[in-house]
DNA sequence: ACGGTAGTGGTTACCGCTAACACGATCCGG
DNA sequence: CCGGATCGTGTTAGCGGTAACCACTACCGT
């Protein structure tokens, strides 16, 4: 089409001799048009759109130390739970002009560490990071940057900055309140690995709690830790079965563990809640659609996204300051499966 | 601890000063190591953890004109089958240091545009697009830019570089025929809206060229277009069997329509395939969980994120050039539904 | 008619880092 | 023992923008 070989950059100055201006004036047309007579700036956009130009933000940002990038750490990309939040977190930044970097932490505080590092190196405005256990080197790293910090993984008692999300133990202990008040009195409790995060751990102190409330007592034998995946909600079934502790309910507080039970209680043709009563923690939507359907906490992840982004712009553009957890709610959602 | 306001970003003139060389030889040592003497490397290192110093990316880039960000592109976060792919192109990227942008189109080729012209802003390195589809205007933008671009949603005719994909028609065909073959003879075919992506076309292109090769008439009471989602998917099973095209089989060519289906039979207690036999697309675990099993496409979903990050990486650095389709295998899991 | 004052646009000096080159020291073969 | 390669480090000049400041032009009321 044009002559110009591919990969020479347009710059501001290309713009500016088009339009016969400063470049200074050219950068003002763009970022704040009110500040340029109507006429310039007519002859700037038109000259933008002539030569093609795309305004270099490394340099902008360089120049003005600030940036328009959020880096955002979760554990893991392939989990739909987190996908959702994601997404929210995604839809709030581009509204406001914002870009999104993700890294994964593989529920590693290490992998953690390197991913906050090279955000950092990226000079991002803001972090939103899933995990809420850091090395104190992250946290070090984050404190001299000196930028905006949500956690959003579950309501913590020692906040980097500001936190975002529901409370694990809560919603834990309200779900086997729920289990307890169907008169079910030996409920199985299966999470995901409790040395991986903290999450785990205060869902399991929730359970815990609503027994001790309860006057009912902790049976080890009604708890197991387990991997994610379908499989071992499978595999959680057998054993809390075989364990002895003969559980009336089972109540899976981690991924699609549920899921895979429920599943297979259906190969085998038993009934749910006559053989075992299921109860889940994810709002999956299939969760909805299993016979029986299955009762489950629907949880808040995509306003945890849409928040998280909006309390670290409010920070970000100065319309906010200081310290803030933002506690959203969950709800049961009592269904067939008990 | 340290008497640094917050905010005070350490540069990379404060580690000279403390080890006592140029900054240039910081540089280096960094960059370079093997370019500099090991007895000022230990200074330069030992430095730069004194002074927690993080590398300023930006200041780095524009000044070497090199950037170590992806961008990408794709139709919807909140989807697990991208999900995989997303993960696949982080495993990568991160293991050779760079970093991961993500924006989501919402399945349209303006949204499409702003992403890429915000990626171009940033002066990523590389574009990872899931969509084949784009205005030609971010077809110019990219072409300006001259930089690598991995399209990954289907193989496509006119490539604006490269291509890792599968043949979205040649899976849908394989299903096509191994129903044929199954000795189904009115096989219902369900889509996505063919209208959004270019991906659902080639699928029931496909479709119809393996009905053809069989001899088959194409009966438009068979065929269906249905929005994403499990409740759309017991839309279409009710919707086709009531249009009067009589189906002994469906095909669900999208996302997750097929487990609705199935867990809908299921809660009907028909028997599959007795009433109807059903298959899906996608790899997503569940479908092997279902009651029956249910037969599928096993698709590459996160080679295509692990390949496009390599092809793009080995342009990048230099280890390869011009224009490269890699066609990824597919593989028909045959299980109980069918 | 004058200083005051918006309102516009240009000039200068960086932002933090790196390419390219310059420079002195050491090393080498002939 | 000298000329040229080699090594290690410093100097200079940007990369492409923007902040801060300055200069100029209306236009104002008194």
């Amino acid at each position: 089409m044009d002559g110009d070989p591919p990969g020479a950059a347009v710059r501001m100055r290309d713009v500016a001799r088009v339009a016969e201006v400063s470049t200074m004036t050219v950068s003002r047309a763009l970022k704040h048009p009110e500040r340029v007579s109507p006429e310039v700036r007519a002859r700037v956009e038109q000259a933008v759109r002539e030569v093609g130009y795309v305004p270099n933000r490394l340099a902008g940002s360089l120049s003005s130390s600030r940036s328009n990038v959020i880096g955002l750490v979760v554990p893991s990309i392939d989990n739909s739970l987190f996908a959702s939040t994601i997404q929210g977190i995604s839809d709030v930044l581009r509204r406001h002009g914002h870009e999104l970097m993700i890294a994964s932490s593989g529920y590693g505080a290490e992998a953690e560490e390197a991913a906050i590092r090279a955000f950092l190196g990226q000079r991002v405005a803001g972090l939103i990071l899933h995990d809420t256990t850091h090395t104190p080197e992250a946290v070090a790293m984050i404190r001299r940057a000196g930028i905006p910090v949500v956690e959003n993984g579950t309501l913590t008692r020692q906040p980097l900055d500001m936190v975002v999300s529901y409370s694990n133990h809560d919603a834990a202990m309200a779900m086997t309140r729920h289990l307890l008040r169907l008169r079910y009195r030996r409920i199985g409790f299966v999470t995901l690995p409790l040395a991986a995060n903290g999450r785990s751990r205060d869902r399991r102190r929730g359970y815990a709690a609503a027994l001790e409330e309860a006057g009912l007592p902790f049976d080890p034998r009604l708890v197991l830790e387990v991997p994610p995946g379908l499989a071992a909600g499978v595999e959680a079934l057998d054993r809390l079965l075989a364990a002895g502790g003969d559980p009336d309910a089972i109540f899976f507080a981690g991924d699609v563990l549920a899921i895979g039970a429920a599943l297979e209680c259906t190969r085998r043709g038993w009934p749910v809640p006559g053989r075992v009563a299921i109860a889940a923690f994810d709002n999956i939507d299939l969760l909805g659609h299993l016979v029986p359907p299955v009762t489950t906490l629907r949880l808040p992840r995509h306003e945890i996204g849409r928040r998280s982004a909006e309390v670290l712009l409010d920070r970000i553009e100065g319309r906010a300051a200081g310290p803030l957890t933002v506690d959203l709610r969950f709800e049961i959602i009592h269904r067939g499966s008990t």
